[in-house]
DNA sequence: AACTATTTATAAGA
DNA sequence: TTCTTATAAATAGTT
């Protein structure tokens, strides 16, 4: 979805990387949140940044997700 | 994105919601994986339906979620 | 950061 | 209820 077609591999250039992160992360966040409402669904997001910084949604019986509770995932 | 435009509301109809329900769930994860491809970034997706099964996604070294890891979380 | 040309996701319909 | 398709939405490449 885009002005060319894109293979599913890890982007090369990294500003482009970063771009795209940006674009597609606030992407997921929004389909997530829609999911929760739309179908009364309980969701949780959690994305890392190459330079760990963490973007997430949670629904409301999850919660927002403490930090300390998945950095040992890492 | 579909025939009409709709509001991000829950959807009153239960056949419909879980009709939505499936088609999203599977968007939402295809996304997921996309991203941590992509962008080389650590995503983990956990959706629960509303009977209480579990679709989910997560990138190596997040790794697989384990149920009891979140289940105290519903 | 904005802008579109296109691709992709999906709401309704069959 | 699986498949189709018209259309909304996301986004790749551009400016």
């Amino acid at each position: 979805m885009g002005r060319g077609k894109i293979v599913i591999r890890r982007i090369d250039n990294s500003t482009s990387r970063q771009v795209t992160f940006s674009k597609r992360r606030n992407g997921l966040l929004k389909k997530a949140k829609e999911l929760a409402i739309l179908c009364d669904a309980e969701v949780g997001v959690m994305i890392f940044s190459s330079t760990g910084k963490l973007y997430d949604f949670a629904s409301t019986r999850i919660g927002k997700f403490k930090r300390e509770r998945y950095q040992h995932w890492l």
